[in-house]
DNA sequence: AGCGAAACTTGTCAATGGCAAGATAGGATC
DNA sequence: GATCCTATCTTGCCATTGACAAGTTTCGCT
C-alpha cells in the first residue's frame, strides 16, 4: 500500500477514507492526521485535500458511508422488529467508527448531498420496522418507535464507551437481547 | 477576567475548566486548544500544563466534574424511577459539554482517582432508582435497570445528535416523557 | 527574616492543517 | 499520433498547537 509505482494514486479516495476508518477505530474519531492518513496511502501530505477540502470533508465521507452500510445492515435483519433492534446494536458495535461519526455531526458536513442521501435511506429502513405498531393513532406509533430507537441507540452507545461492565460477556447482542424485550414483546 | 494584578491567578484551575466547559459547549469535546484556554484565563500559554499535564488532565477535571453535577441532579429528583429518568434527559441536554466528556472515556484517564469516586457515586444514585423493580429476581432487575438506563441515555443522546426532528418542539423532556412512558410504566 | 515549594512565564521544537503554486499523467479531440 | 485540457498529485510554506525544559515570581511556613 506504501509502494506506488506510478503518479496518480489510481483510487485515493477509497484509500484515504478506509485510512480514516482504520484510524478512528484505533483511536477515535479525534486522534489522527490528515498527512498520517497520506502516509499510510503512501501519497504526499496534501493529497488527500484535493479529493476532500479538508479534515471535515473526510469525516463527510466516512459518515456518508457509513449511513450505506448501516441501511444494508438493518435492510437484510427484515421485517421483525426485534431483530431489526438487534442488527442496530450489532452494526453500531461492530463498526464503531462509521457509528460514532455518523451520530457526532459536529465532526462533519451536515448539509453534504450524498450523506442526505445515504441517511434518508437510513431513516426510511429504520421508520419501515415502526409502521404498523399502532394502528390507527399517529402519536402512539411515534412515541414508540422514538422508544424503540432510544433504547438500541442508547444501549449501543453505552456498550461502547465502556459504561456497561464487562463481567456481562463480550456479546452485546446477547446482553441485549432480554434488555430490549422488555420494551418489545409486551 | 483578562486582566490580574498580581503574578499568580488565584484560582486558575477552576478558571480553566469553566472555559474548557464553556468551549466544549460551543464548539465540542475537541475543537479548542490549551493555548486558547490559557488565553481566556489571561496566563501564559504554558500555565494549564502545571496543573493538568495535558490536554487528557483538563477533560478528566471536566468529567469528574461533571459527574459530580450529575449525581447531584439525579439525587435532587427524587426516589421515583420515571422522574430520574427525565432528570437524567434534563442534564444531558443542559450540560451537553460534561454529558458527552463523561461518555467519551477516550478523551480522558478513566483511572484517575477523582473522576473514579464521582463516577462511582453516580452509579449508585442510578442503582438506587432500579432497586426494588423486580423483587427476587436478580436477573429481571439488572435487564430492567439496563433497559431503563438505555432508553434514557439513547433518547438524550440522540437529541443531542440532531437525529430526533425538530418539528417536535425544543423541549426535550416534554417529548421524552410519553416516550419513556411506555417502559416504566407498565 | 529566611527558605522551600508551588505557581506561573519564557523559550523552544516537532507536528499539524491549510493554502498556493508547480509538476505529472490520463483522456478526449482532431 | 500530436495537442490540449483537466484531474490528480507534489513541493513549499506559514501560523497554530501540544509538550517539554529552564527560569522567575510569589506564597506560606517556621
Amino acid at each position: 500500500m506504501t509502494e506506488r509505482p506510478s503518479y496518480h494514486h489510481g483510487d485515493l479516495r477509497r484509500a484515504i477514507v478506509a485510512a480514516a476508518v482504520e484510524a478512528i477505530t484505533e483511536r477515535g474519531p479525534a486522534d489522527w492526521s490528515l498527512r498520517e492518513l497520506a502516509r499510510r496511502a503512501g501519497v504526499s501530505h496534501a493529497a488527500p485535500a484535493h479529493h476532500f477540502g479538508d479534515k471535515a470533508g473526510v469525516l463527510t465521507a466516512v459518515a456518508a458511508e457509513g449511513y450505506t452500510r448501516f441501511a444494508d445492515a438493518l435492510e437484510a435483519a427484515g421485517d421483525d422488529l426485534h431483530e431489526t433492534g438487534l442488527a442496530y446494536i450489532r452494526f453500531a458495535v461492530g463498526h464503531r467508527a462509521y457509528f460514532e461519526v455518523m451520530f457526532t455531526p459536529a465532526l462533519y458536513r451536515p448539509d453534504d448531498p450524498d450523506l442526505t442521501a445515504a441517511r434518508s435511506r437510513a431513516d426510511r429502513v429504520l421508520a419501515r420496522g415502526v409502521h404498523g405498531v399502532s394502528p390507527g393513532d399517529p402519536g402512539a406509533e411515534r412515541n414508540a418507535g422514538l422508544a424503540a430507537w432510544s433504547i438500541v441507540h442508547g444501549f449501543a452507545h453505552l456498550w461502547l464507551s465502556g459504561a456497561i461492565a464487562d463481567e456481562l460477556g463480550d456479546d452485546p447482542v446477547a446482553v441485549a437481547r432480554p434488555v430490549i424485550g422488555r420494551l418489545f414483546e409486551r
